[in-house]
RNA sequence: GGCCCCAUCGUCUAGUGGCCUAGGACGGAGGCCUCUCACGCCUCAAACAUGGGUUCGAAUCCCGUUGGGGUCACCA
Protein backbone atom coordinates (compact mmCIF):
# COMPACT_ATOMS: atom_id res chain seq x y z
CA UNK A 1 0.00 0.00 0.00
CA UNK A 2 1.41 3.06 -0.80
CA UNK A 3 1.52 5.74 1.31
CA UNK A 4 2.83 9.40 1.16
CA UNK A 5 2.23 12.51 2.93
CA UNK A 6 2.47 16.79 2.36
CA UNK A 7 3.79 18.09 5.71
CA UNK A 8 3.70 21.83 5.38
CA UNK A 9 4.40 24.25 8.23
CA UNK A 10 1.70 26.84 8.73
CA UNK A 11 4.08 29.53 8.86
CA UNK A 12 2.82 31.57 5.22
CA UNK A 13 0.31 30.84 2.61
CA UNK A 14 1.33 27.75 0.29
CA UNK A 15 3.02 28.80 -2.47
CA UNK A 16 4.27 27.50 -5.85
CA UNK A 17 6.75 25.45 -5.33
CA UNK A 18 5.05 23.76 -1.67
CA UNK A 19 2.24 23.15 -4.00
CA UNK A 20 3.56 21.32 -6.61
CA UNK A 21 4.93 19.12 -4.20
CA UNK A 22 2.06 18.10 -2.46
CA UNK A 23 0.83 17.49 -6.48
CA UNK A 24 3.06 15.01 -7.02
CA UNK A 25 2.74 12.97 -3.88
CA UNK A 26 -0.99 13.65 -4.70
CA UNK A 27 -0.60 12.00 -8.17
CA UNK A 28 1.26 8.77 -6.89
CA UNK A 29 -1.41 8.14 -4.06
CA UNK A 30 -4.06 8.41 -6.80
CA UNK A 31 -1.87 6.46 -9.31
CA UNK A 32 -1.54 3.46 -6.73
CA UNK A 33 -5.31 3.63 -5.16
CA UNK A 34 -2.85 4.70 -2.04
CA UNK A 35 -3.26 7.16 0.69
CA UNK A 36 -2.64 11.06 0.51
CA UNK A 37 -1.93 12.16 4.09
CA UNK A 38 -1.72 16.19 4.95
CA UNK A 39 0.13 16.71 8.49
CA UNK A 40 0.86 20.35 10.00
CA UNK A 41 4.04 20.43 10.93
CA UNK A 42 3.57 23.39 13.71
CA UNK A 43 6.30 22.72 15.99
CA UNK A 44 7.76 26.66 15.01
CA UNK A 45 4.99 28.43 17.50
CA UNK A 46 6.84 31.77 16.66
CA UNK A 47 5.74 31.49 13.21
CA UNK A 48 2.51 29.07 12.97
CA UNK A 49 -0.54 31.04 12.38
CA UNK A 50 -4.42 29.80 11.92
CA UNK A 51 -4.18 32.18 8.94
CA UNK A 52 -1.78 30.26 7.12
CA UNK A 53 -3.04 26.85 8.23
CA UNK A 54 -6.29 28.16 6.77
CA UNK A 55 -4.62 29.32 3.25
CA UNK A 56 -3.06 26.29 2.92
CA UNK A 57 -6.14 23.89 3.21
CA UNK A 58 -8.17 26.15 0.83
CA UNK A 59 -5.15 26.10 -1.52
CA UNK A 60 -5.22 22.92 -1.37
CA UNK A 61 -8.98 22.38 -1.72
CA UNK A 62 -9.29 24.89 -4.57
CA UNK A 63 -6.57 22.63 -6.52
CA UNK A 64 -8.79 19.84 -6.08
CA UNK A 65 -5.61 18.06 -4.01
CA UNK A 66 -8.32 16.04 -1.21
CA UNK A 67 -6.48 14.07 1.41
CA UNK A 68 -7.39 11.04 2.55
CA UNK A 69 -5.69 11.37 6.06
CA UNK A 70 -5.39 14.81 7.87
CA UNK A 71 -6.65 18.08 9.07
CA UNK A 72 -10.46 18.05 9.60
CA UNK A 73 -11.32 14.75 7.75
CA UNK A 74 -9.04 12.77 10.68
CA UNK A 75 -7.99 8.87 10.39
CA UNK A 76 -6.25 6.22 12.20
CA UNK A 77 -3.40 8.16 12.88
CA UNK A 78 -4.69 11.17 14.82
CA UNK A 79 -4.14 13.74 15.53
CA UNK A 80 -2.43 15.11 12.41
CA UNK A 81 -1.19 18.06 13.90
CA UNK A 82 2.76 17.86 15.34
CA UNK A 83 2.06 19.86 18.59
CA UNK A 84 -0.80 17.55 19.64
CA UNK A 85 1.63 14.62 19.15
CA UNK A 86 4.25 15.10 21.82
CA UNK A 87 3.91 12.22 23.39
CA UNK A 88 4.92 10.03 20.43
CA UNK A 89 8.03 11.94 20.23
CA UNK A 90 9.02 11.56 23.59
CA UNK A 91 8.23 8.05 23.61
CA UNK A 92 10.72 7.88 20.52
CA UNK A 93 13.64 10.08 22.38
CA UNK A 94 13.13 7.59 25.22
CA UNK A 95 13.45 4.34 23.33
CA UNK A 96 17.01 6.51 21.87
CA UNK A 97 18.37 7.24 24.67
CA UNK A 98 17.74 3.63 26.34
CA UNK A 99 19.46 1.69 23.21
CA UNK A 100 22.47 4.81 23.52
CA UNK A 101 21.78 6.19 20.33
CA UNK A 102 20.66 9.57 21.48
CA UNK A 103 20.93 11.47 24.81
CA UNK A 104 20.38 14.55 26.99
CA UNK A 105 22.49 17.31 26.79
CA UNK A 106 22.26 20.59 29.04
CA UNK A 107 25.18 22.72 26.93
CA UNK A 108 23.05 26.25 26.67
CA UNK A 109 22.07 28.11 23.78
CA UNK A 110 24.23 30.99 24.56
CA UNK A 111 27.64 28.61 24.66
CA UNK A 112 27.04 27.47 21.70
CA UNK A 113 26.28 30.43 19.79
CA UNK A 114 29.74 31.46 21.03
CA UNK A 115 31.47 28.86 19.95
CA UNK A 116 29.73 28.86 16.75
CA UNK A 117 30.79 32.35 16.09
CA UNK A 118 34.21 31.95 17.27
CA UNK A 119 34.75 29.13 14.80
CA UNK A 120 33.54 31.56 12.22
CA UNK A 121 35.57 34.60 12.97
CA UNK A 122 38.28 32.03 12.73
CA UNK A 123 36.97 30.68 9.21
CA UNK A 124 36.60 27.22 10.41
CA UNK A 125 33.76 24.56 9.91
CA UNK A 126 31.24 24.46 13.46
CA UNK A 127 30.36 21.06 15.04
CA UNK A 128 29.10 20.24 18.15
CA UNK A 129 31.82 19.11 20.50
CA UNK A 130 29.98 16.26 22.11
CA UNK A 131 30.43 17.90 25.45
CA UNK A 132 27.75 15.91 26.48
CA UNK A 133 28.21 12.51 24.82
CA UNK A 134 28.92 10.91 27.95
CA UNK A 135 27.51 12.51 30.96
CA UNK A 136 24.20 10.12 31.05
CA UNK A 137 21.96 13.34 31.81
CA UNK A 138 19.13 11.65 33.86
CA UNK A 139 15.42 12.47 32.86
CA UNK A 140 13.99 16.00 34.15
CA UNK A 141 17.62 17.75 34.34
CA UNK A 142 16.67 21.51 33.78
CA UNK A 143 17.30 23.04 30.55
CA UNK A 144 18.14 19.79 29.10
CA UNK A 145 17.91 19.13 25.03
CA UNK A 146 17.74 15.75 23.20
CA UNK A 147 20.62 14.87 20.55
CA UNK A 148 21.07 11.93 18.12
CA UNK A 149 24.18 10.52 18.53
CA UNK A 150 25.46 10.37 14.85
CA UNK A 151 27.83 7.45 14.04
CA UNK A 152 31.51 9.14 13.86
CA UNK A 153 32.59 6.92 11.09
CA UNK A 154 31.53 5.41 7.84
CA UNK A 155 29.00 6.69 5.23
CA UNK A 156 25.13 6.16 4.23
CA UNK A 157 23.81 6.11 0.83
CA UNK A 158 20.17 6.02 -0.48
CA UNK A 159 18.85 5.97 -3.99
CA UNK A 160 17.03 8.67 -4.41
CA UNK A 161 13.70 8.54 -7.19
CA UNK A 162 15.13 11.44 -8.95
CA UNK A 163 18.87 11.85 -8.28
CA UNK A 164 19.66 8.40 -8.09
CA UNK A 165 22.52 7.21 -5.65
CA UNK A 166 23.38 10.04 -2.69
CA UNK A 167 26.01 9.34 -0.06
CA UNK A 168 27.06 10.88 2.89
CA UNK A 169 29.79 10.69 5.13
CA UNK A 170 29.15 10.59 8.75
CA UNK A 171 31.70 12.81 10.10
CA UNK A 172 30.16 14.93 8.16
CA UNK A 173 27.30 14.88 10.45
CA UNK A 174 26.98 16.72 13.78
CA UNK A 175 24.67 14.87 17.05
CA UNK A 176 21.42 17.20 16.41
CA UNK A 177 19.49 18.27 18.92
CA UNK A 178 15.99 16.40 17.78
CA UNK A 179 14.12 17.32 21.11
CA UNK A 180 13.44 20.74 23.13
CA UNK A 181 14.01 20.69 26.33
CA UNK A 182 9.73 21.50 26.65
CA UNK A 183 9.36 18.56 24.59
CA UNK A 184 9.00 19.99 21.30
CA UNK A 185 10.57 17.92 18.43
CA UNK A 186 13.13 19.08 15.56
CA UNK A 187 12.10 18.86 12.55
CA UNK A 188 14.26 15.91 11.14
CA UNK A 189 13.21 13.95 14.50
CA UNK A 190 9.20 15.23 14.32
CA UNK A 191 9.15 14.43 10.51
CA UNK A 192 10.72 10.91 10.76
CA UNK A 193 8.73 9.83 13.80
CA UNK A 194 5.46 10.70 12.19
CA UNK A 195 6.52 8.91 9.18
CA UNK A 196 6.88 5.81 11.05
CA UNK A 197 3.66 6.04 13.00
CA UNK A 198 1.60 6.85 9.66
CA UNK A 199 3.13 4.46 7.91
CA UNK A 200 4.81 6.40 5.42
CA UNK A 201 6.14 4.41 2.44
CA UNK A 202 7.29 7.13 -0.26
CA UNK A 203 9.13 10.87 1.24
CA UNK A 204 8.95 13.17 -1.72
CA UNK A 205 9.80 16.66 -1.04
CA UNK A 206 11.94 19.67 -1.90
CA UNK A 207 15.17 19.45 -3.05
CA UNK A 208 16.60 21.07 -0.18
CA UNK A 209 16.09 18.46 2.17
CA UNK A 210 18.24 16.16 0.50
CA UNK A 211 20.99 17.03 3.41
CA UNK A 212 18.88 15.67 5.74
CA UNK A 213 17.78 12.41 4.51
CA UNK A 214 20.74 10.53 5.67
CA UNK A 215 20.53 12.40 8.98
CA UNK A 216 17.10 10.68 8.91
CA UNK A 217 17.70 7.59 7.69
CA UNK A 218 20.48 7.13 10.21
CA UNK A 219 17.12 7.77 12.92
CA UNK A 220 15.06 4.95 11.16
CA UNK A 221 17.52 2.91 11.68
CA UNK A 222 18.67 3.66 15.18
CA UNK A 223 14.38 3.50 15.70
CA UNK A 224 14.65 0.08 13.78
CA UNK A 225 12.27 0.70 11.29
CA UNK A 226 11.90 0.54 7.46
CA UNK A 227 13.58 3.46 5.91
CA UNK A 228 10.89 4.96 3.07
CA UNK A 229 11.66 5.45 -0.12
CA UNK A 230 13.05 9.27 -1.22
CA UNK A 231 12.59 11.50 -4.03
CA UNK A 232 13.57 15.01 -3.82
CA UNK A 233 11.58 17.42 -6.24
CA UNK A 234 14.16 20.17 -7.70
CA UNK A 235 13.57 23.79 -6.69
CA UNK A 236 11.66 26.31 -8.91
CA UNK A 237 13.20 29.23 -9.92
CA UNK A 238 12.19 32.83 -10.75
CA UNK A 239 13.47 34.79 -14.08
CA UNK A 240 17.10 34.97 -13.07
CA UNK A 241 17.60 31.79 -11.70
CA UNK A 242 17.18 32.62 -8.12
CA UNK A 243 15.15 30.66 -5.64
CA UNK A 244 11.35 31.67 -6.43
CA UNK A 245 10.41 34.19 -4.26
CA UNK A 246 7.81 37.14 -3.60
CA UNK A 247 9.86 39.69 -5.78
CA UNK A 248 9.68 37.83 -8.91
CA UNK A 249 5.67 38.31 -8.93
CA UNK A 250 2.51 36.05 -7.57
CA UNK A 251 3.69 32.71 -5.61
CA UNK A 252 1.18 32.06 -3.64
CA UNK A 253 -1.65 29.36 -5.34
CA UNK A 254 -4.32 31.62 -3.98
CA UNK A 255 -3.18 34.53 -5.84
CA UNK A 256 -3.95 32.57 -8.97
CA UNK A 257 -7.29 31.89 -7.92
CA UNK A 258 -7.97 35.34 -7.41
CA UNK A 259 -6.40 36.45 -10.75
CA UNK A 260 -8.66 34.24 -12.69
CA UNK A 261 -6.85 30.72 -13.62
CA UNK A 262 -8.23 27.21 -13.50
CA UNK A 263 -6.68 24.84 -11.01
CA UNK A 264 -6.73 22.45 -13.58
CA UNK A 265 -4.21 24.67 -15.63
CA UNK A 266 -2.07 25.17 -12.65
CA UNK A 267 -1.98 21.81 -12.14
CA UNK A 268 -1.23 20.95 -15.75
CA UNK A 269 1.87 23.76 -15.87
CA UNK A 270 3.11 23.08 -12.46
CA UNK A 271 2.96 18.82 -13.32
CA UNK A 272 5.03 19.47 -16.44
CA UNK A 273 7.82 21.92 -15.07
CA UNK A 274 10.18 18.93 -13.89
CA UNK A 275 8.16 16.43 -15.44
CA UNK A 276 6.82 15.34 -19.18
CA UNK A 277 5.52 12.54 -21.36
CA UNK A 278 6.93 12.53 -24.45
CA UNK A 279 5.91 16.20 -26.15
CA UNK A 280 2.15 16.20 -24.92
CA UNK A 281 1.83 19.51 -23.23
CA UNK A 282 -1.90 19.51 -22.12
CA UNK A 283 -3.50 16.72 -20.02
CA UNK A 284 -6.41 16.09 -17.87
CA UNK A 285 -6.22 15.21 -14.23
CA UNK A 286 -6.97 11.87 -14.74
CA UNK A 287 -4.79 11.70 -17.36
CA UNK A 288 -1.81 13.05 -15.17
CA UNK A 289 -2.70 10.18 -12.89
CA UNK A 290 -2.65 7.54 -15.14
CA UNK A 291 0.48 9.28 -17.05
CA UNK A 292 2.85 9.63 -13.75
CA UNK A 293 5.99 8.49 -12.99
CA UNK A 294 9.14 9.11 -11.25
CA UNK A 295 11.40 7.69 -14.10
CA UNK A 296 10.53 11.33 -16.03
CA UNK A 297 11.14 13.73 -13.20
CA UNK A 298 13.87 15.72 -14.58
CA UNK A 299 16.98 16.53 -11.92
CA UNK A 300 17.15 20.29 -12.84
CA UNK A 301 15.56 23.53 -11.08
CA UNK A 302 12.97 24.72 -13.13
CA UNK A 303 12.32 28.57 -14.08
CA UNK A 304 8.96 29.78 -13.23
CA UNK A 305 7.44 31.04 -17.07
CA UNK A 306 3.87 32.79 -16.23
CA UNK A 307 3.66 33.34 -19.99
CA UNK A 308 3.27 29.44 -20.41
CA UNK A 309 1.17 29.08 -17.23
CA UNK A 310 -1.36 31.40 -19.08
CA UNK A 311 -1.25 30.02 -22.33
CA UNK A 312 -1.94 26.82 -20.45
CA UNK A 313 -4.83 28.33 -18.93
CA UNK A 314 -6.13 29.73 -22.28
CA UNK A 315 -6.02 26.68 -23.25
CA UNK A 316 -7.57 24.55 -20.36
CA UNK A 317 -10.21 27.81 -20.75
CA UNK A 318 -11.18 26.77 -24.28
CA UNK A 319 -11.53 23.05 -23.05
CA UNK A 320 -13.84 23.57 -19.89
CA UNK A 321 -17.45 22.94 -21.04
CA UNK A 322 -19.68 26.29 -21.43
CA UNK A 323 -21.59 26.22 -18.40
CA UNK A 324 -18.88 25.41 -15.99
CA UNK A 325 -17.00 28.01 -17.01
CA UNK A 326 -20.42 30.31 -16.53
CA UNK A 327 -19.79 28.88 -13.03
CA UNK A 328 -16.56 29.82 -12.25
CA UNK A 329 -16.80 33.00 -13.81
CA UNK A 330 -20.05 34.02 -12.58
CA UNK A 331 -21.39 34.78 -15.61
CA UNK A 332 -24.37 33.41 -18.17
CA UNK A 333 -23.27 30.16 -19.95
CA UNK A 334 -24.26 32.45 -23.52
CA UNK A 335 -21.53 34.64 -22.70
CA UNK A 336 -19.05 31.83 -21.22
CA UNK A 337 -19.42 30.24 -24.82
CA UNK A 338 -18.99 33.83 -26.63
CA UNK A 339 -15.75 34.32 -24.64
CA UNK A 340 -14.08 31.09 -24.10
CA UNK A 341 -12.10 30.97 -27.55
CA UNK A 342 -10.58 34.41 -26.56
CA UNK A 343 -10.05 34.65 -22.96
CA UNK A 344 -7.11 34.29 -21.25
CA UNK A 345 -8.42 34.12 -17.56
CA UNK A 346 -11.44 34.23 -15.88
CA UNK A 347 -11.39 37.67 -15.12
CA UNK A 348 -11.31 38.82 -18.43
CA UNK A 349 -14.67 37.10 -19.11
CA UNK A 350 -15.89 38.66 -15.99
CA UNK A 351 -14.83 41.91 -16.90
CA UNK A 352 -16.21 41.47 -19.99
CA UNK A 353 -19.51 40.79 -18.80
CA UNK A 354 -19.20 44.12 -16.77
CA UNK A 355 -18.69 46.17 -19.83
CA UNK A 356 -21.44 44.31 -21.58
CA UNK A 357 -23.89 45.43 -19.19
CA UNK A 358 -22.80 48.71 -18.74
CA UNK A 359 -21.50 50.00 -21.70
CA UNK A 360 -18.96 52.54 -21.42
CA UNK A 361 -17.23 55.17 -24.24
CA UNK A 362 -14.54 52.98 -26.48
CA UNK A 363 -10.92 53.98 -25.66
CA UNK A 364 -8.34 53.27 -28.30
CA UNK A 365 -5.68 50.95 -27.34
CA UNK A 366 -2.52 53.04 -28.21
CA UNK A 367 -0.75 49.59 -29.83
CA UNK A 368 -3.60 49.36 -31.99
CA UNK A 369 -3.87 53.36 -33.26
CA UNK A 370 0.28 52.93 -34.12
CA UNK A 371 -0.21 49.92 -36.34
CA UNK A 372 -3.56 51.08 -38.18
CA UNK A 373 -3.44 54.58 -38.47
CA UNK A 374 -0.99 54.85 -40.33
CA UNK A 375 0.00 57.51 -43.29
CA UNK A 376 -0.87 54.88 -45.91
CA UNK A 377 -4.32 54.69 -44.75
CA UNK A 378 -5.13 58.51 -44.49
CA UNK A 379 -6.34 58.23 -47.73
CA UNK A 380 -8.73 55.13 -47.43
CA UNK A 381 -9.92 56.51 -44.67
CA UNK A 382 -10.96 59.89 -46.19
CA UNK A 383 -12.91 57.81 -48.82
CA UNK A 384 -14.27 55.56 -46.59
CA UNK A 385 -16.00 57.78 -44.70
CA UNK A 386 -17.25 59.61 -48.08
CA UNK A 387 -18.38 56.18 -48.36
CA UNK A 388 -20.16 56.02 -44.82
CA UNK A 389 -21.93 59.80 -45.78
CA UNK A 390 -23.47 58.48 -49.30
CA UNK A 391 -24.70 54.76 -48.21
CA UNK A 392 -25.22 54.98 -44.38
CA UNK A 393 -29.20 55.35 -45.11
CA UNK A 394 -29.02 52.29 -47.19
CA UNK A 395 -28.58 49.96 -43.91
CA UNK A 396 -25.35 47.98 -43.35
CA UNK A 397 -25.50 45.15 -45.58
CA UNK A 398 -25.22 48.07 -48.40
CA UNK A 399 -22.51 50.17 -46.35
CA UNK A 400 -20.53 46.22 -46.34
CA UNK A 401 -20.73 45.57 -49.99
CA UNK A 402 -19.64 49.52 -50.66
CA UNK A 403 -16.48 49.18 -48.22
CA UNK A 404 -15.60 45.38 -49.73
CA UNK A 405 -15.93 47.12 -53.29
CA UNK A 406 -13.29 49.97 -52.07
CA UNK A 407 -11.08 47.82 -51.58
CA UNK A 408 -11.13 45.87 -54.09
CA UNK A 409 -10.69 48.83 -56.41
CA UNK A 410 -7.86 50.39 -54.29
CA UNK A 411 -6.20 46.69 -54.16
CA UNK A 412 -5.86 45.60 -50.83
CA UNK A 413 -7.44 43.30 -48.38
CA UNK A 414 -10.53 43.75 -46.30
CA UNK A 415 -8.68 44.31 -42.85
CA UNK A 416 -6.14 47.20 -44.88
CA UNK A 417 -9.33 49.21 -44.86
CA UNK A 418 -12.02 47.66 -42.04
CA UNK A 419 -9.20 47.93 -39.61
CA UNK A 420 -8.34 51.36 -39.27
C1' G B 1 34.57 28.14 2.49
C1' G B 2 33.22 22.44 3.66
C1' C B 3 29.74 18.90 2.01
C1' C B 4 25.83 17.58 -1.50
C1' C B 5 23.20 18.19 -6.11
C1' C B 6 22.66 19.96 -11.16
C1' A B 7 24.20 21.32 -16.50
C1' U B 8 20.21 20.34 -24.38
C1' C B 9 17.24 26.66 -27.92
C1' G B 10 15.73 32.97 -23.79
C1' U B 11 12.26 29.39 -20.81
C1' C B 12 9.87 24.24 -19.95
C1' U B 13 11.59 19.94 -22.13
C1' A B 14 12.20 15.06 -25.75
C1' G B 15 16.53 12.26 -25.84
C1' U B 16 18.51 6.33 -21.54
C1' G B 17 25.50 4.78 -27.19
C1' G B 18 23.93 4.42 -33.75
C1' C B 19 16.94 6.34 -35.47
C1' C B 20 20.04 13.55 -34.06
C1' U B 21 21.14 17.42 -40.25
C1' A B 22 19.10 17.32 -32.01
C1' G B 23 12.28 16.90 -31.90
C1' G B 24 7.97 19.45 -29.32
C1' A B 25 5.88 23.59 -26.37
C1' C B 26 5.90 28.83 -24.41
C1' G B 27 7.94 33.31 -25.88
C1' G B 28 10.11 36.06 -30.43
C1' A B 29 10.07 37.33 -35.97
C1' G B 30 7.32 36.92 -40.60
C1' G B 31 2.90 35.30 -43.18
C1' C B 32 -2.21 33.25 -43.95
C1' C B 33 -7.24 33.53 -42.05
C1' U B 34 -10.17 37.47 -40.12
C1' C B 35 -15.31 43.31 -38.82
C1' U B 36 -11.88 43.92 -33.45
C1' C B 37 -9.43 40.85 -29.93
C1' A B 38 -8.43 35.96 -29.74
C1' C B 39 -8.39 30.99 -31.82
C1' G B 40 -6.38 28.18 -35.77
C1' C B 41 -2.73 27.29 -39.65
C1' C B 42 2.20 27.97 -42.19
C1' U B 43 7.40 29.57 -42.18
C1' C B 44 11.85 31.32 -39.78
C1' A B 45 15.59 32.39 -35.93
C1' A B 46 17.19 29.83 -31.53
C1' A B 47 20.60 24.75 -27.70
C1' C B 48 23.85 19.61 -26.45
C1' A B 49 28.84 24.90 -21.05
C1' U B 50 34.11 23.44 -21.68
C1' G B 51 38.63 20.12 -21.85
C1' G B 52 40.13 15.25 -21.72
C1' G B 53 39.09 10.14 -22.01
C1' U B 54 36.12 5.15 -23.06
C1' U B 55 34.03 3.29 -27.85
C1' C B 56 33.93 1.44 -34.65
C1' G B 57 30.44 5.34 -32.97
C1' A B 58 28.75 10.08 -27.42
C1' A B 59 23.92 15.10 -26.30
C1' U B 60 23.84 10.16 -24.13
C1' C B 61 29.20 6.55 -20.18
C1' C B 62 33.84 8.21 -16.97
C1' C B 63 37.21 12.19 -15.05
C1' G B 64 38.67 17.32 -14.65
C1' U B 65 37.33 22.54 -15.29
C1' U B 66 33.75 26.28 -15.35
C1' G B 67 29.02 27.85 -14.06
C1' G B 68 24.46 27.47 -11.19
C1' G B 69 21.66 25.72 -6.99
C1' G B 70 21.07 23.56 -2.06
C1' U B 71 22.79 23.13 2.94
C1' C B 72 25.79 24.01 7.12
C1' A B 73 20.11 26.41 13.77
C1' C B 74 17.27 24.39 20.29
C1' C B 75 13.63 27.05 11.46
C1' A B 76 11.11 23.70 8.57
Amino acid sequence: MVRVRFAPSPTGYLHIGGARTALFNWLWARKNKGVFVLRVEDTDQSRSTQESEQAILDSMKWLGLEWDEGPIVGGPHAPYFQMQRLPTYDRHAEAMIAKGKAYRCDCTKEELDRLRAEAAREKRGFKYPGTCRNKNLPRGTPGAVVRFRMPDEGATTFRDLVKGEITTQHKELQDEVILRADGVPLYNFGAVVDDIEMEITMVARGDDHVVNTPRQILMYQALEYAVPQFAHLPMILGADKQRLSKRHGAVSVLQYRDEGYLPGALVNYLVRLGWSHGDQEIFTIPELIEKFDWEHVGATAGVFNPQKLEWLNQQWIKATPPAELAKAAGVSPEFAALMQERARNLNEIRDAYRAYMVPELPAYDEKAVAKQLTPQSKPLLEEARALIDRTFAQGPQAMEHAFRTLAEQRGVGLGKLAQP
